[in-house]
DNA sequence: AAATAGGATATTGTATGCAATTGGAAGGCA
DNA sequence: TGCCTTCCAATTGCATACAATATCCTATTT
């Protein structure tokens, strides 16, 4: 049974506009015409409007009436929030799955983890490094059975995907991240739910700070 | 400046449709036909498909592709997560608020709970009253400024809104509630932070349990 | 009688065209 | 000049029409 999945061209749209958002492709604050995006996917306007109001759910293009859809933008203060909404939700789902994490699902984030290993090599597909970060958090929080915490904190990592393409120092962070990301199994595998939930609140907290410093230092760089 | 607010056609269905799904005139798992909803709204499909889409995005109806809209149906399991999630979201929201809290907030809060006393005395008006707690919650997180953990936190509300409405009796839960938020703004203007988190937790976490027990026991009498 | 295939019908998905709104440029008036 | 008004172009919002898909019923086969 091979997921013959009829796609709808709505829901067409909308991947590809979120992957043009996400990557920069389209830059924050840039309008998005419909004609021109109807155009340039040779489809109907329609299709387009429909994607552009999922898109907007998702937190990245802001709608006006009468004026028009714009990649949203965002300031430093957002990112913060952003990574702060993430560790409180994550933190949570994390506690909530630990006390129903069974050997199997253990072995599944293993797996992906081995995943990355064979994605840093050549250290720059950050859609596919996006992709699988998000896998294993998922991956972790599936057990807790929260499936509407799930899908928000599947959104949040949707925008934080975002910024964190702006930052280009792949290796430091991305090798960082790895080591903290099997630390984290560790610790969820010995069943410490304390040290854990710490060590997920400070791989996101870091990241998000990070990133934050990072941003400030190309706007100064700029700046000059 | 009279607000002229030049509301689109599918902005006005929105709130139409939202509101039937909230006040359960449209109940828990009915298929939503776009035809007879532009129909009964005198209006074309086109608007129905996008306000659909945007409810979806609210957590009030699901689409699945070729087969429409439903409104959703949530299980116990479910409506314990919102709440959940309310508490978490919302004391995070109160703490970060409560630092920068100025005896104006504190004043206008204390007027949105005036406004409840009007609302008791006749005491059926479940629209309004959830309008107005949403407007108090808000009013306690507004100075935290953080704007997408309010936008987040609203939803929720609007989902939690919906299922208070299954339960009637009115007088019990709704003066218990009156109080707490007396409690709690008590506390807010004390500045005792970890008190107040206390007792918002407990605020939300017990309607929530309070609301599945009444849930549970009417699901029971209608078993016999 | 059960299962399956085929087609009619109901319903959704998308394209096209027109109406409504916005933003701005040109022109009048103080 | 500065401000307001009036038009025009660009763009969005909505309605209508058509295409694609799903669902249900029936007929046919085994």
């Amino acid at each position: 049974m091979s997921r013959i999945s009829r796609k709808t061209v709505t829901s067409s749209v909308v991947d590809v506009l979120r992957e043009k958002i996400v990557s920069h492709e389209i830059p924050a604050g840039a309008p998005l015409r419909q004609d021109a995006l109807a155009a340039e996917l040779s489809v109907s306007r329609i299709p387009i409007r429909e994607a552009l109001l999922q898109l907007e759910a998702e937190g990245l293009v802001e709608f006006a009436p009468h004026k028009g859809a714009v990649a949203t933008r965002i300031s430093l203060e957002e990112v913060n929030e952003l990574f702060g909404l993430r560790a409180l939700l994550e933190c949570d789902a994390l506690a909530r799955a630990l006390s129903r994490m069974t050997e199997r699902h253990l072995q599944q984030s293993q797996l992906i983890l081995e995943q990355f290993d064979q994605l840093l090599k050549p250290g720059a597909d950050l859609h596919a490094w996006g992709a699988l970060n998000w896998k294993f958090h998922r991956s972790l929080y599936q057990p807790s059975g929260r499936k509407r915490t799930i899908g928000l904190i599947a959104q949040l990592h949707t925008n934080c995907d975002r910024y964190l393409r702006m930052q280009i120092q792949l290796s430091a962070d991305y090798a960082r991240a790895e080591a903290e990301h099997h630390e984290l199994l560790r610790l969820c595998r010995d069943g410490d739910k304390r040290r854990a939930r710490k060590c997920l609140r400070e791989h996101i907290l870091t990241t998000g700070s990070e990133l934050v410093r990072a941003i400030k230092s190309i706007a100064q760089e700029d700046a000059q």
